[in-house]
Parts: structure tokens; sequence; C-alpha cells
DNA sequence: CTGTGTGCAAATTATTTGCAACCCT
DNA sequence: AGGGTTGCAAATAATTTGCACACAG
């Protein structure tokens, strides 16, 4: 088993558990999602994981990937990340973090935040609105360095 | 006219100069929808911006919706608001502000951001991974006033 | 058994592509 | 006329819905 397999494994078991508290099945089909989504280093999109998930099971339906997905939102293990308007991705980190999102090929990398990202908000102003904010994503649109070098910008 | 069209017309115009500039044309089919979408004054999606379009003016296809918002991020007039997972949303504002994303009705509010949204950034590490900042926006998901009344968080 | 929860196929909705027509030179 | 740009219909891709089946009580 890979490490990264080994490390995801309380994650996920916890995660079980949770689904279990809440009435709800863990079923094969989660399960695979699951740790396929923990496992990945990268930020996959339904569509990736739905591929290598099929390939080791092959009872898998892209619409259970969709549910069991919108279910890990739900329970606040994952986040959802637009790379520039299309495929949705989907990001496992649980610590605060942003993201950076080439508008070239769409890859989505991590990045540490220094400090609370809730602080950034302006809270007085949210709570006047009667907003409650549950989750707080910085994100930065731009150049990745590969796709900088492919792709420079004009200087002429 | 109404005085957002009013508001909205030197922005207008300064678009279409910026259009000619590039050695594009500025056809009726997109300043209908350059015109609509600085007008509204919520973040509408494509579907909106078609269907209003089109009432006034029926040569005009989705996808021509599409490529003129495009253009608009690309000329950094437009910013794409994903709001969900779903349906993308486009924003006219160009100051700084970030967005509160209510996650039952979709709603997109704007919120003024106090200080510099890049700086909250982590420039150093950044730089590190020789990733271009372009454009930084600040999300917030959770629930608008409205929704939190309609639906509010168990108590018992 | 019975009611709730699940996974999936099919339907729907969102987005992209490819190409005929158009415009400017 | 010629080369590039545009708008659109049709194709594709992404997401949701509705329902038959399965499981726990």
């Amino acid at each position: 088993m890979s490490t990264a397999a080994r490390e995801s494994e309380p994650r996920a078991n916890s995660i079980a558990a949770t689904i279990r508290k809440r009435g709800q099945r863990v079923t094969p089909q989660r399960m695979a999602v699951i740790e396929e989504f923990l496992t990945r280093r990268d930020h996959p999109s339904v569509e990736q994981i739905y591929r290598s998930v099929s390939e080791r099971f092959s009872m898998m339906a892209v619409s259970t990937v969709y549910d069991t997905l919108r279910l890990l939102v739900e329970l606040g293990e994952a986040v959802e990340v637009s790379a520039g308007g299309s495929e949705t991705r989907y990001d496992p980190v649980k610590v605060d973090h942003g993201h950076l999102i080439c508008t070239q090929c769409n890859q989505v990398i991590d990045l540490d935040m220094p400090g609370d990202a809730e602080a950034t908000l302006n809270p007085a102003a949210v709570d006047r609105l009667g907003f409650i904010a549950e989750r707080v994503i910085v994100q930065a649109y731009g150049l990745c360095a590969q796709c900088r070098s492919a792709a420079p910008t004009r200087t002429s």
C-alpha cells in the first residue's frame, strides 16, 4: 500500500464513522470514492475520480461520484474549487489555505495562508448583511511557472 | 433611460474603444451583451443575460453571450464567480471586493474588502512557486439573511 | 414487512467547437 | 478578391433528477 493511502486511512475511517452517525450508509461505492479522493495529491475533478475508481471497481456511476463528493462537502471534508468556469475540482485539504489557479492549464496549486482567512473578510460588514460565513476561500488567478515560460507575456 | 444605464455608458464606450484598438469589432450583439452586463446590479449568469438581451434583440445565440463574456474577462472588465459548482456567474465590479455566496439560494453578494486582497496572499510563497497572480478573489460560502431565517440552524 | 437511503440511467443544463457568412482592407 | 473575425447551430461535456432496488429496523 502506498504511503499516501496509508496516511489517508485514519481520516477515511473517521469520515465513515461520521456518515454512520448521521444514519447514512457506508457503501463500497462511497468508500471507493472517498479513498480515491483522499489519496490524490492533486485537485481531482469528478471525471478524474470516476475514471480511476471505475478501473478498480466497475459498479460505479458518475452521478454516484457527484453524490459522494457533495456529501463530503456537506461534512466539511472537501471544498469545491472552480477552475476557470469549467469543470469543478475538489480539494481535500482541511487546514486553511488558498488556491492559485492557472488560467492557461487550469491546474490548481495549494498555497499556505499566513494568517486566518476569515480575518481578511471585514466581519463587521458581513454581520451587517446578516450573512453567516462558514468557509472563506482565497483564490488567485494567473499563470503558473510552466505556462508562463510556454507563453510568456508579450515583451516586444 | 434608467440611471444605471446612463451610468454604465462611459464604461461601455471605453470597452468598445479597447475592443477596436485590439483590431476586433464592436458588433450590435456584443454591445447588447456588454450593456446588459454593465447595467445589472446582480451577478448575472449567461442564461440570464441571454434571456433579457434576446427579448430586445432577437439575433442572438447563447454562445455569443459566452464569447462576449469571455472577451470581457480577458479585458479585465469581468470576473467569473462560481456559485456552488453549477452555473458560472459574472461580476462587472472593478474595485477590489469579495463575494459572499449563499449555499442555499446561490445568490452572490458583494462585500467591500478592507485592504488589499493581494496582501492576504503570502506573496513570497507565490513567487517561490513561480506563479504570477493577476487577480485575487476572496469568497465566503455560507447562508444569506433570507435563507437563514427560512431554514435556521437546528437548535433543538 | 416497511420506510428510508442508495446508485444509477436517463434527462437536463451548461459550455465548446467548427464552420458559413461577413466585414474591412 | 483575401484574410481575419464573428455569430450561430450543432456537438459535447457537466450536472441533476427520478425511480427501482437494497438494507436496517
